[in-house]
DNA sequence: TGATAATTGATGCATATGCATCATACCGAC
DNA sequence: GTCGGTATGATGCATATGCATCAATTATCA
């Protein structure tokens, strides 16, 4: 059986951190496609409908709830802003707060269909009772990496 | 009970792209932190890790393997050429491969032990039997997402 | 063989991602 | 009230991500 010199190398298990950004790149295709007729990624269908759970969340607290560095919600909202889709309040020196504009609701809306679609595309594939697993394992890992990181 | 009037929004369950890219977000962190000390990001050591695997792939061959976009992993390979841990044939007209240096193999060997401790502290958190499980249906994710989107 | 299709690499564009850093504002201890 | 620590927002930098597009090359088939 032939061998690379650099077996030793690849002798570890699959890393999990791979397995994970492969798994969110290929949904996040699939997802992006089903909205791009919405003029929106699922980067910002998720900011979005973030902000319409939360209110009118402080850009910190929306920052944690997305798992999202702190500067990379400040710069992904810009375009969101640009668009009228979400309004920053700038009270001066206080924490601002991100609010959905009617725009924002309406595109919001428009949107939730087409992801609508896609997720009951994926989910009914790889079936729901496995997605429910699935889905509690990856918040128990972000609770365990936030937890083993900061 | 209080009742925003977007609540008609967020009555859809977690959107499944969403969760996934929370996940890999915390736990890219975490071991981007434990590579930090070698000089290289998670993801640049899953693509060295992977062309060590495959001994001389064709980009597009890694690219698929990577589930990456060609012209994202493209890019990706320039500062690791620029490091010398990486070497890409110029076969005139003909697909490139891509091969790891001797510096390259030794980065990634160094890196490796980083690498081996973030993961055992994880999955140590998580389980092991639990992660095969988490693996096996990351994996078809990715299977099924291709299927549905190709 | 010659036209056409598919593959591959490269580049422009836009956005995503996160770290380091800075400035300001707030808060708590004293 | 002042000082020091913390929280927050902003910006520079580097890289990640993927789409559209173009050029060149290879493969296919009539």
């Amino acid at each position: 059986m032939h061998m690379h010199h650099t077996d030793e190398l690849i002798l570890d298990p699959i890393c999990a951190c791979t397995a994970l950004r492969k798994a969110s790149r290929a949904v996040t295709r699939l997802y992006d496609e089903a909205l791009a007729g919405s003029f929106m990624s699922i980067v910002q269908f998720s900011v979005l409908r973030h902000i319409a759970r939360e209110g009118q969340p402080e850009l910190m607290r929306l920052a944690e709830k997305l798992v999202m560095d702190r500067t990379t919600l400040y710069r992904a909202l810009k375009p969101l802003e640009q668009r009228g889709w979400v309004a920053l309040s700038d009270a001066a020196g206080r924490a601002k707060h991100v609010a959905l504009t009617p725009a924002g609701e309406a595109a919001l809306r428009a949107a939730t269909d087409a992801w609508r679609g896609a997720q009951a595309r994926l989910l009914g594939s790889y079936g729901a009772a496995e997605w429910a697993r699935m889905q509690a394992g990856l918040a128990r890992l972000v609770a365990l990496s936030g937890g083993l990181s900061a």
